[in-house]
DNA sequence: TGTGCTATTATGACCAGGTACTAAACATAT
DNA sequence: ATATGTTTAGTACCTGGTCATAATAGCACA
């Protein structure tokens, strides 16, 4: 290699880093940030494969347009796998990195909470169901990468009512659990749904 | 106005609506796919003051890379308000239509958990705080477009175990309470963080 | 000292997807 | 026939590139 062998490679390794957090800077920024020519910005993107600006924010675009879609439609947090309405019911959550501490890679407490919940709910056999109260136990932190399966059955229903047990196992052991009180709320909302609006 | 009013308003409200599921696409493509020239595709987003596609490339990749970056990054769900480490914490959310069953407007339960969950673990003063069990209690649905502000107190502290209430209120009026015991966890993780990585 | 090698910079032709402007064709009501 | 609104066409120019070619700078090595 030549002379220069750090400055050349060391400034591709930038290149690439700062890319990653600023994807929507034109060549012409960047030679001047790198304070080298457009060519040389134009060289060091063919040697490592990196499309041109439009492509990279049409790349963030599309990506990014599916994923707050995903997040935001999330009606149901994991997949539900199985259920039998009013009795029992299974879901099944991937923690991917979104879900954990960034720090310690573990998953966050409500993202159990929240499949428990989510399939609580689908369970109850009405229009609307609401969660009225809940007791939750985390029995060990679940991490990233882990697959989580939540088991949930009904155990009694009374009047409107529904008493609700949620089980999450990851590979057989106990991570979580939760009772749940769910409301079935039928057409016009009662009293618990007191709400001016 | 002229001979064809339905045609050309209609046309334009066609487009709109088009660009708003579909904003990747190019002028050419629009014509083609309207029947028109590209001329009127462009006269039309002129009177519209609909920006060209790169543009609207960019502004769906902007928006949707920093929703994603708040949704994924959110470590804490709501806005942290006041903290006093160890004794009590004040956070606010805004119900905003991704926190709400779509159907309903009411505000999905495992948000108001997070919150309140999220704001019990950053009162604990340790490097690593842990959810271990929760009590709680909906008191009514919470609408989009309301501002729940929770409020959490440390009741107790047993060597590790932090014992916290939280209670959220819209506009005075409690929504949701819960009870927590966080871990603290200094250093090395015991026992109860027992995991074989 | 010249030769070779790499890295960098410059230059020009060309492209997509536009903007901005001018002009012409078309339809139709008065 | 003329005025009016709609649509289409054409041109010059812009940004942010690609691709190919060539010139230049810096240094090693024999």
């Amino acid at each position: 290699m030549g002379r220069l062998p750090t400055t050349k490679h060391d400034r591709q390794h930038r290149l690439q880093n700062y890319l990653e957090t600023h994807p929507f800077i034109t060549d012409e920024e960047l030679a001047r940030c790198f304070a080298v020519s457009v060519q040389t910005i134009r060289l060091d993107r063919l040697e490592l494969g990196i499309p041109e600006v439009r492509e990279r924010v049409k790349q963030v675009a599309e990506r990014s347009f599916a994923k707050v879609k995903s997040l935001a439609n999330a009606d149901l947090i994991g997949e539900l796998v199985d259920l039998e309405l009013g009795v029992s019911g299974l879901s099944m959550l991937e923690v991917t990195p979104e879900l954990t501490f960034q720090r310690t890679g573990i998953a966050r407490g409500h993202f159990l909470f929240a499949q428990a919940n989510t399939l609580a709910v689908a369970l109850v056999d009405a229009e609307i169901a609401l969660t009225g109260t809940a007791k939750i136990s985390f029995k060990r932190p679940v991490r990233q990468g882990e697959r989580v399966v939540a088991k949930a059955m009904v155990k009694t229903i009374k009047e409107n009512r529904y008493y609700i047990k949620v089980t999450s196992r990851v590979e057989g052991e106990i991570v979580f659990r939760a009772s749940f009180v769910v409301f079935a709320v039928n057409g016009k909302e009662d009293t618990l749904v007191a709400d001016r609006s």
